[in-house]
RNA sequence: GGGAUCGUAGUCUAGCUUGGUAUGAUACUAGCCUGGGGGGCUAGUGGUCGCAGGUUCAAAUCCUGCUGAUCCCA
């Protein structure tokens, strides 16, 4: 195989979207199931998953929010409870029509989204307002038809991600609860992944069906299209009524709850290849790293390989003693040269290598994955390897907010939008707020409003379609 | 939703027009030499040609259906 055929073939700048899918593919985080649209995490994409699921628990918990798991099948009548949000669903549900060879007779629903078998039980479990708030996130996938434009991560018929439910007694709490929410979504991402989000309103049309209004976090990709990294709902009394989920109030009068749902998925691991990735492959923040550092020993005699195996052993133990994740890359088969392309592919942050010559000056030589920067550190100053990941992981941040900002621009002039938006980008744009100018842009220019950023809406520009007064000044962009 | 292209060994691919059980590279296995940016030599292994059906003495090749992937437009 040439080398051109091992790594990666083509430029993310040239062909970002057959980029994106030979990262994900060669780097091995997964691969294509036998059914369309669904796709299999191997351990290094899941060990992914597992360290941004172990950051949210972490956050989750100190939030008084505790896990649970609920089952995959939802009865058709369940599902079709709350009109809306059946509406929004059905053309995407998976039904199950047969166990076995008969018949099922109320059809049932391979899980969208769990609000309605969720609230089904919390109308069980809650009944007084010491029963309040209840805060439970559940771990599981949700199945949603994709018939066309499937990606790795990006767009599945199944994914993994977590759905929060929690229920309160007042409209403030829940609205609290949607925030804190969306805050511990942004401060992740942003401190694992390494990627800038704006946070903010969907506009009603792009809202969750059946949420009273979906706060969302966006972030740019490279390629200048939009990608929603997550969505947090406040659902006011729009399910705790047809669900009745209903609690006795301190004065003993019956209330309806207030309600609250949220996700992120592994989307947030498409997001962070494409913000991070280079031409050379996966770039992994080392924060969410499976392997952080990796050691390739050189040598070219036994005597070489056992001074050099003992220092290799020696950083390792040094290395491990501060929690960091190492792998010896003692392969007898391969070059050092081919070994440096096949973890640069797949992504570890930091690549150390030893040889005679290092040992002789009592160095060596560290590689940073994200910059291609190399240095050469004394043997004794091990312990700098820490600061190094953390200098990298910020860095990182710092890279990727610079290079959202160069895609963010101010528009106020829509032919200058429609020109532009060819070229992809975060336009901020004042807009009137009626549906039909939101709905005019979409069609004529394949842009939609992605996100109203907080602080917006107090704006005395003129709407960028209709020319009336604006009522916000929401990002606009074409999105995944 | 509309349109186009494609599927041959782990990977990339030749062969298809004009039917005769498949070409090359690389990967993989073994051995030796190598080793600081994708090493070399030698010898091997690996394929129900995406799936199902049809035409035919004979199908990777022609026909039909299905399936999966990719791209473009709405």
């Amino acid at each position: 195989m040439g080398k051109q055929d091992v790594g990666i073939t083509v430029s993310k700048n040239e062909d970002f979207s057959e980029w994106y899918t030979q990262v994900v593919l060669k780097a091995k985080l997964a691969d294509y199931a036998p059914v369309k649209g669904l796709i299999v995490l191997r351990p290094d994409g899941y060990s992914i998953w597992e360290s941004l699921r172990n950051t949210f628990d972490k956050k989750f918990a100190r939030n008084g929010i505790r896990n649970g798991f609920l089952p995959i099948l939802i009865p058709e009548s369940l599902l079709g409870k709350e009109q809306k949000h059946f509406a929004g669903f059905n053309p995407e549900v998976f039904w199950v029509t047969h166990s076995g060879t008969n018949e099922v007779g109320d059809r049932l629903a391979l899980r969208p989204t769990s609000e309605t078998l969720a609230y089904t039980l919390y109308s069980k479990w809650i009944q007084s307002w010491r029963d309040l708030p209840l805060k439970i996130n559940f771990w599981n996938t949700a199945l949603r038809a994709e018939i066309k434009a499937t990606k790795p991560f990006l767009r599945t018929s199944e994914f993994l991600w977590q759905e929060g439910h929690t229920v309160h007694s007042t409209k403030e709490e829940a609205e609290k609860e949607v925030i804190k929410i969306l805050d511990i979504y942004k401060n992740t991402v942003e401190e694992e992944l390494a990627i800038p989000v704006t946070t903010g309103k969907k506009s009603e049309k792009e809202k969750f069906v059946g949420a009273e209004y979906t706060t969302t976090m966006e972030s740019i990709m490279p390629d200048g299209k939009a990608l929603q990294m997550g969505t947090s709902h406040f659902l006011a009394q729009n399910f705790s009524k047809p669900f009745e989920v209903k609690f006795a109030d301190k004065d003993n009068v019956e209330h309806f709850a207030w309600q609250t749902s949220w996700g992120v998925s592994w989307r947030l691991i498409g997001a962070m290849i494409m913000a991070h990735g280079d031409d050379k492959g996966l770039v992994l923040p080392p924060k969410v790293a499976p392997i952080q550092v990796v050691i390739i020993p050189i040598y070219k005699n036994d005597n070489d390989k056992e001074n050099v195996i003992e220092k290799v052993n020696e950083i390792t133990n040094s290395l491990e003693s501060k929690n960091l994740r190492v792998h010896i890359d003692s392969r007898e088969e391969f070059t050092p040269g081919y070994k440096f392309n096949d973890w640069e592919l797949k992504g570890v942050p930091i690549r150390i290598e030893i040889g005679p010559k290092d040992i002789e000056n009592q160095t060596m030589i560290v590689a940073k994955r994200y910059n291609h920067e190399k240095i050469k550190l004394e043997l004794k100053k091990v312990d700098e390897i820490t600061i190094i990941l953390e200098e990298i992981q910020t860095e990182m941040l710092k890279k990727a907010k610079i290079e959202a900002l160069e895609n963010t621009i101010d528009i106020e002039s829509y032919d200058e939008f429609k020109m532009k938006i060819e070229k992809g980008g975060f336009f901020n744009s004042p807009w009137c707020g009626k549906l039909e100018c939101e709905e005019k842009i979409k069609e004529e220019t394949g842009a939609e409003i992605r996100v109203i950023p907080f602080n917006s809406e107090n704006t005395s520009k003129k709407c960028i379609y209709c020319k009336e007064q604006s009522t916000s000044v929401p990002i606009f962009a074409r999105g995944y």
